[in-house]
DNA sequence: TTTGATTCTCAGGAAGTACTCAGGATAGTA
DNA sequence: TACTATCCTGAGTACTTCCTGAGAATCAAA
């Protein structure tokens, strides 16, 4: 699953209109902004987004769309998410779950429920963090059928650890928090390319940040210094536009 | 702007000669001037182009014309513009969106613009600017047939990269400003014709801008110290005129 | 060759953009 | 509760880019 690969498959995926190992996704969520913001996000990246506002509506949609995965908030109107799962498993379908939740309830419900394989991201969430977490989903549950690939993101000596959370320059650990991991592996992601401090802003914080791009600034900052002492830099500024991770050898 | 009119329905004849499997991109803005504008450039450069002043009958037409992409004014008079991305989204057609946004309002409120390859771009823009971004829009969106074409511009042994606004003659980097990289980019595409000093401002600068052209010439002295200090010099002036890119041999 | 118009180039101030740091707020942990 | 790590803001600084204006250079026609 390197930076590049992943490149190669979406690409190739566009070329003959779809995809057939496209994995489906069902999100269910009240709030339509909410889930419409998911869906897009995931479409782009290349999966099959269906989406449900209660849980009624989910068991029928999921009846015939038979997603992969469920993205589910655990407050619906109808019916809780915890319901809805179950209902949805006993259909037969062994499918892994991403619950959404709001902050506070996360320590009193949501503890038992990370036992199957499935996960939980609390409202709210950065895009960034919520693919990240439904593919590490997905290949837990098995739902894939890609060759497992580790888990590991590379750009020339950067190697970038999913699984174990572990950021490696030139073979030596560095440790990140968890914003300057997200951002550097958001970087590496789209290595060779300038991303714009308002799309890193928009994949790599919460939804409701509502402050400005300074902080995009100041984390690249942060992560120059811990990863870009050595040389050569790779971190590169392209005034007026953003970002880019690059190798200078093509100088 | 009396130009760009001018050349508009001069050259109209060029255009549909050349595609018969034109995009279709839906303009929506309150202020007419604006996306006439837009639209008189965008029909220039090869698109379908509609316009509608409002988020009522930009659905309506929507639904009909099946555009390829939106541009999309995040202020209209009935409504917000995500609203209507996100009524035309949910009709399915998973399209693009470049939103325009006035300067301030960037920072202050506005986030999520740039999910799903989506984009803005900031009033006041330039044409150049937002035909560009529009592209790369179309292309990361896979609403382009012609795919592969990795994103180059070339000219002589001139290389222009817009993923990674990289510019290089003879292969050597040379590192260009914005407004330097616009105004290459306008001369690189129009290559080997001749490109008047008004057509340049009309396109390269932002549409409010109120100086004169000798901002175009000092511009063109840049690159030329940039790009033609290699031999032989591509960029050329036509006395009276304007300027041209090309080769010495094709006199 | 002269003349007038056009174009080139440069210097320098204004404006804009990016970098870094210190410090306060917050949350997670012992 | 105290301690620590992380997040975020704001301010200061450094730098780049933009644009203007003016004089030098070039060109074409008389």
């Amino acid at each position: 699953m390197t930076a590049l690969k992943e490149r190669v498959e979406k690409a190739s995926s566009n070329i003959d209109g779809l995809n057939q190992n496209t994995q489906r996704i069902l999100v269910v969520d009240d709030e339509n902004s909410i889930s419409e913001l998911i869906a897009t996000s995931l479409k782009f990246v290349g999966f099959d987004v269906r989406t449900a506002a209660s849980g009624a509506q989910a068991l029928q949609i999921a009846e015939e769309f038979k997603p992969h995965a469920l993205i589910l908030d655990v407050m619906l109107p109808d019916q809780n998410g915890f319901d809805v799962c179950r209902q949805i498993r006993s259909e037969g379908h062994n499918i892994g779950v991403l619950f959404l939740t709001a902050k506070d309830s996360v320590e009193d419900k949501i503890a038992g429920l990370t036992i199957g394989g499935d996960d939980y991201v609390t409202k709210p969430f950065s895009l960034e963090e919520l693919v990240a977490r439904l593919r590490a989903l997905l290949r837990r549950t098995g739902a894939t059928e890609v060759l497992a690939d580790d888990e590991k993101i590379r750009f020339a000596d950067l190697e970038l650890d999913e699984a174990t959370h572990e950021v490696r320059r030139a073979g030596k650990m560095v440790d990140l928090s968890p914003t300057e991991f997200l951002l550097l592996r958001y970087l590496m992601i789209n290595a060779d390319r300038v991303v714009s401090k308002s799309q890193i802003l928009d994949h790599v914080w919460q939804y409701d940040f509502r402050g400005d791009m300074g902080i995009v600034e100041t984390y690249v900052s942060y992560l120059r210094k811990k990863i870009d002492i050595f040389q050569p830099p790779l971190i590169h500024t392209v005034r007026g536009v953003g970002y880019r991770l690059r190798l200078p050898a093509s100088k």
